[in-house]
DNA sequence: AACAAGGAGGCACAAACATGCAAAAGAAGG
DNA sequence: CCTTCTTTTGCATGTTTGTGCCTCCTTGTT
């Protein structure tokens, strides 16, 4: 049996069966633990599957609900947070989306901040309430709960009248070759749209994204400006820095 | 079973009670307290659960931070609230402004209703985070941190290419007289758009709220079609009760 | 103030994991 | 066919993770 007919298999099984455990696996496909936990790594990293210890779990298209992700205190996320603050100065057309890692640079911004923000994130929008200084300019569309962000046609249409200094794109998934990638096409639409009218993009990733892929493409890599990421491991610099590309860490 | 999916389970079980007990998730899920307690550990610092002695809470609609954050468990609204649900029904098109009274209802909103809202209001947008089935449409705009809606020429102009079978205005100011009123400009002209495109206008006020003016006009109060109160004093009946306005208490 | 229930932190241990290495199995090319 | 090179696999190695148990501390309630 082949390798890819193997991981096929498994990807098979998973949707019969909810969940699979490696040891069982192993068995079933005459294959030793090790080879299993080869294939469950591969196809989480692919985006396939959900790998947890001892086995992986089918990924359903319910994917992380923004509450069940809202990991606001990480620590990781706060640092590359703060890193990111440097780019921000006075006066600046900010354009930001979801996600956690943005939602947590909002909250980092200095009350003293003046200037305006473009966000289609109500969440991303309401920490910006004592901002006294700081413009909201919120972008309509339909909610999409996931993430919590506003999307559609609408949103595309809105974007279309507006410029910004900086986009402070959320980050789904990013891969050295694929490029920058998340699951919905609106999503990636908008994204993309909104990297097209910023003078500078900004990503931040933690480690966790980085490698990965998702069904669908918003940009290369190098449409970034800056990519603020952990810490820069050598292999990892390796792989971007044949791009156009700013790491900071 | 494994520790991602026992998580998810007290994520679903809290969901659905609202409330659980260390203690008894142990013996549901069978495992130790300790592990319990340690999910829960977990949940918590993640934010999707609100650690509590002995047990956990479901953690309420994502952080009320506008400033007026007690107005918002007064029991009055409270009420008021739920006299509005009966006129709530499966698959409306809803349209909501902002205000805390609004906030109030949405938050009682049975998680089954299905149906659209649209509102210009993210805290509104965001506290229907949990009803699955409902679809929300956010009207962008210049964000009004006073009130937290989106105001300007944007949101007026998005909304002439909709409608809606029932709008719920949040009341600032009224009087028999003069109408609704409001204190700003754009503020007025959203929301009379909002009643244009609207086959039915709900208004809720509190007694505070009743006789009195601000610098913009609105509309007279014979454009709502409901006007819920706390309980109505026969003077005020009598005040409105030439009004073509259905008063209910 | 007393007292039981619940919680924190440490320890132990087995299961699961990553990693490096070498054998096996193909694939490519002469 | 043989050589060479890459891919895949299994095994041996330390390391990490998840869990239960234990002890001591904290909390809420009489």
């Amino acid at each position: 049996m082949f390798k890819q007919e193997r991981q096929q298999r498994i990807v098979d099984i998973l949707n019969d069966e909810h969940k699979v455990i490696a040891s069982d696996l192993s068995k079933r496909l005459s294959v030793s633990e090790d080879t299993i936990r080869r294939d469950l790594k591969e196809l989480d990293h692919q985006g396939v599957i959900k790998r947890v210890h001892s086995g992986a779990l089918r990924k359903g298209p319910p994917v992380e609900d923004f509450s069940t992700r809202q990991e606001m205190y990480n620590e990781t996320k706060l640092n590359l947070a703060t890193k990111a603050l440097a780019l921000i100065k006075d006066d600046m057309v900010i354009l930001i989306d979801g996600g956690t890692t943005n939602l947590q640079l909002v909250q980092q911004l200095p009350l003293s901040l003046k200037g305006t923000v473009i966000t289609n994130s109500p969440p991303i929008a309401m920490a910006l309430n004592n901002h006294k200084d700081v413009e909201v300019i919120m972008i309509g569309g339909t909610l999409f709960k996931q993430s919590m962000v506003n999307l559609g046609i609408d949103t595309f249409e809105s974007l279309t009248t507006m410029r910004a200094d900086l986009y402070i794109m959320g980050i789904y998934k990013i891969d050295p070759q694929i490029g920058i990638s998340v699951p919905s096409l609106s999503e990636a639409l908008v994204k993309r749209k909104m990297a097209s009218i910023s003078t500078e993009v900004l990503g931040m990733v933690t480690n966790d994204k980085l490698d990965t892929i998702s069904n669908h493409i918003v940009c290369p890599t190098d449409n970034l400006t800056y990519l603020i990421t952990e810490q820069v491991k050598p292999d990892i610099k390796k792989l971007y820095e044949n791009q156009r590309v700013t790491i900071i860490d």
